[in-house]
DNA sequence: CGCATCTAGTGAACGTTGTTAACTTGAGCG
DNA sequence: CGCTCAAGTTAACAACGTTCACTAGATGCG
């Protein structure tokens, strides 16, 4: 309907929506979804708070196309995995990177693993992002995905190990454990955390020695 | 305008505030913590939202309380389990029933397992509930590690597996990705979820085959 | 030029949230 | 009777996400 003809500013229109983007993450990362307001995002950028939602339908929206970038950031760490020969290493370092990358950080993690964004997309389910040759989300998963088949065609896994989107949701449930626990009850003082790094190394060794069908060490 | 006749002073005031935990707690588990609001849970009970203020600090007080609650009910199902006299057998179905409870009540599991309430403790920390013999919360985590250390006593893991608080953490944060991955994830439409009853299976047959000193089928 | 149009942005408001301060009510008691 | 004190209410506050009516300024066209 529109024809994007404005070029007095040029980039003027896009370069704003970036702007926005760019100090919502910003604050996201810092103090987390909940304690950013829209009024914070758009004072940072100088701007009135309704000048947001010229470029995004919700709160929600802007953190959903923040989830979409840094799920890709993740999947393209994970593809430089792939000249790694041995799928069981390749499952082991995806493991480390994953733990990594979420507690590295946090907030991050928080957007992308543990907020439900059913809600979130069903009411700004409008935008492509989440069409597309396959969300980041969807991309991540297959890796992992593929990952456990090549580990399983060649033998490596015991039989009773077949399914692979059912050991694929096991190995992802097990590290995401390791993340979410450590964010919501790291703090805690009443336990004494061990160092997640030292958990997920001791997790991911159980877990493939179980898995192996030969011993590998 | 109040319809209740109150019977006493006495009797009264303990009882009202219960009135507002067991509507609280209903409305929490129906339809989450934040989606509901203190003015709902006061027209539950047909009060002005400024009564519940004379019984709790905050909403987080409110919400601390029932925590309490739940753990405490956890925590006497764990118990139950003292019977059985393999601990191995024990861990097993320590996992099946932690991850069991958390599908089975997961607005209560988000409220004990996936929000830190660090904050709101610091804010509302006066209560006594925090004191006493140990809270329910690590009285739930010093019975996994009561039966890790079991385990390692009677031989039954392998040698690396001599720190009980490191075990104990990494089993822990293998039960919970399976819940928490569920809770959050389980809605989303663009994977398709294995039953959560069946990772765990697989989850925890993998973990011990990986753990135990020697093979055991 | 003159007029209409579109766009990026503003300012003030709306409805909802958690929370608090000031007032009212009624029982118990000297 | 009058005092006190706990239990509740009324009304408001500040902060939040969000919307609506409007404006400055550039552009297109006769």
């Amino acid at each position: 309907m529109v024809i994007r003809r404005k070029s007095s500013k040029g980039d003027g229109g896009p370069a704003t929506r970036q702007r926005i983007l760019d100090s919502a993450r910003e604050l996201f990362a810092l103090r987390g979804f909940e304690r950013v307001t829209m009024r914070d995002i758009a004072h940072a950028i100088r701007y009135t708070p309704a000048t947001i939602y010229l470029h995004f339908r919700d709160k929600a929206a802007l953190l959903r196309e923040l989830v979409e970038q840094d799920f890709l950031a993740l999947s393209a760490r994970f593809h430089k995995l792939s000249r790694l020969e041995d799928p069981v290493e390749r499952l082991r370092e995806m493991g480390y990177m994953y733990v990594e990358f979420g507690l590295a950080y946090p907030n991050h993690y928080r957007l992308l693993f543990m907020t439900a964004h059913t809600e979130s997309m069903a009411k700004a389910g409008n935008g492509p992002l989440t069409l597309g040759a396959g969300s980041p989300e969807r991309d991540v998963y297959a890796f992992l995905m593929a990952t456990v088949e090549e580990c399983l065609a060649t033998g490596k896994f015991r039989p009773e190990y077949g399914n692979v989107e059912q050991v694929s949701q096991m190995l992802w449930a097990a590290m995401h454990g390791v993340v979410a626990l450590s964010i919501t009850k790291g703090d805690d003082p009443w336990i004494t955390w061990k160092s997640p790094t030292r958990t997920v190394a001791l997790l991911i060794d159980t877990l493939l020695r179980g898995a192996l069908a030969a011993p590998e060490e």
